[in-house]
DNA sequence: TCGATATGTGACTAGTGGTCAGACGTTTTG
DNA sequence: CAAAACGTCTGACCACTAGTCACATATCGA
C-alpha cells in the first residue's frame, strides 16, 4: 500500500510544518502571546486544519518540547562514545543540558510549565506519559556515567546512584531557572557556564568523599 | 486625620480579602482555572471592583507570592538565633524552604511563574523590583550562613560566597520542581526531605574540602 | 464519470480579562 | 438642612481567543 505510506507521510510532513511554525512563534512572543490562528496563518492553513493535527494548543507547546527532548537524548547519548573520566563526562552532559535549554529560554519554560502544570495541561494520558519516558531516558545518561565511574572506582560504590542523577538534574534545572531569572540575556551563557561548573565541582568532590 | 487613617485600613483589609479569596481558590484550582470574577463573587464583591485594588489578575497572583516570601522571610530570620553549626542551619534552612514551598505546590507555581516569565507578566516595573528584592532579602540569609561558617573555620575562607548561595537557592528550587513533577502527593514530604538532606550533604563535604 | 474518502476552511460559539458610565452612600459645604 | 462633592461599588459591555462544525474542495478507486 504505497498510497497509504505516502499519505501518513504527507500528514507528517503537516504536523512537522505546523511544529516549526509554531517553534518559532512560541520561542518569538511566549505561548500567551500566540494565538492558534497566528500559528495557522504562519503555516499558511486554516485555523480548523490546526486541530487536524493537534487536539490543544498546549499540545502543540508539549509536542515541541518531546521533539527537542528528543534532539537532546541524541546528542547526550553520543557524550558515552568519548573515552573520558566520569566526572569529564558528568561535566560535558551538564553543559549540555544547560546550554541546549538555555540557549531559547522559551524551551525551558516549556519544560518547567510540563513538570508544574501536568495536571492542568489538557494533555492525553498517553501524551503524558511519553514525555516522561523520554525525560527519563535523557537522565538515565546521568546513571550510566555514575555507574561507569563507580566500575572504574572513580566514584566510592557506596553512593546511590537512583538519587543522586534526580538530584543532579534537579540541581541543573535549578540553576537554569535562576539564571533566566536574574541574568541578562548577553553574559547568560558565560555565567551558567561557571556557576555550574562551580557547583558540579562542589558536589562531585563530595561525592568522591563517599 | 483619622478619618483617612480609617480609610486607608479599610482600603487594606479589602486588599488582605480579596488576597485571600484569591489564594483560597488559586491553592484549589490553579492558575488558569480561576476567573477574576469567581474570585471578586467568593469575596462578595463585584468584578469591577477587584480592579480598584489590584491592575490585573496576574498581579494578584504576584501579590500572594510577595506575602508569603515576606512570611518565609521571617521564619527564616528566626533560624539564625539559633546556637547551631553552620551546616546544621543551612540544613535547617534548606528543609524550611522546601516545606515552605512545597506544602503547597500553587506556591511554588507563582515562584517559577515569576521567575521564568518575568517579561509576559504584565506587571508595573515596581512590583518586579520588589520581588526581586525581597526574595533576595531571603537568599541574603543563606549568605549570612556562609560568612558565619567561614568565620568559626567550619568552611574555608576560600569559597566564593557570593555564587555559592545563589546555586544552592537554585538546587533547592530544582530539587522541589522535580518532586512536583515526580512524586506521588501523598509521601512527597517525605521524599524531597531524605533527596534534600543527601544532596546538600555531599555539596556540604564538597565545601568544606575547599 | 461518479461516488467515496480524506483533507481543508473560516464563520461561529462560549468563555474570559478588563473597562466604564452610572448608582449609591457618606462627608463637606453653604 | 439641602445639595454638591467625593469615594466606593457595580454589572453590562467590549475585545479577544480556544475550540467546533457544517460545508467546500481535492484525490482516488470503480
Amino acid at each position: 500500500m504505497g498510497l497509504l505510506e505516502r499519505r501518513e507521510k504527507e500528514k507528517d510532513s503537516r504536523r512537522m510544518l505546523i511544529l516549526k511554525s509554531a517553534r518559532t512563534l512560541f520561542f518569538a512572543k511566549g505561548f500567551k502571546n500566540v494565538t492558534v490562528d497566528k500559528i495557522a496563518r504562519f503555516s499558511e492553513l486554516g485555523k480548523g486544519s490546526i486541530y487536524l493535527y493537534f487536539n490543544s494548543k498546549e499540545e502543540i507547546y508539549a509536542q515541541i518540547l518531546l521533539h527537542d527532548i528528543d534532539k537532546f537524548h541524541r546528542q547526550a547519548r553520543s557524550l558515552l562514545n568519548k573515552k573520558k573520566t566520569a566526572t569529564e563526562l558528568l561535566f560535558e552532559f551538564a553543559y549540555l543540558y544547560v546550554d541546549f535549554f538555555l540557549n531559547d529560554p522559551e524551551l525551558f519554560r516549556i519544560l518547567m510549565a510540563f513538570m508544574l502544570h501536568t495536571d492542568q495541561m489538557n494533555l492525553s494520558e498517553e501524551q503524558y506519559k511519553k514525555v516522561i519516558a523520554d525525560m527519563r531516558r535523557s537522565i538515565d545518561i546521568i546513571n550510566n556515567i555514575f555507574q561507569s565511574g563507580i566500575d572504574s572506582h572513580e566514584f566510592p560504590s557506596g553512593i546511590d546512584i537512583k538519587y543522586k542523577q534526580f538530584a543532579l538534574w534537579g540541581m541543573l534545572n535549578g540553576i537554569i531557572a535562576l539564571h533566566i531569572f536574574s541574568g541578562s540575556e548577553s553574559k547568560r551563557k558565560e555565567k551558567i557556564r561557571s556557576t555550574v561548573k562551580s557547583t558540579l565541582q562542589v558536589y562531585i568532590n563530595g561525592l568522591k568523599q563517599g
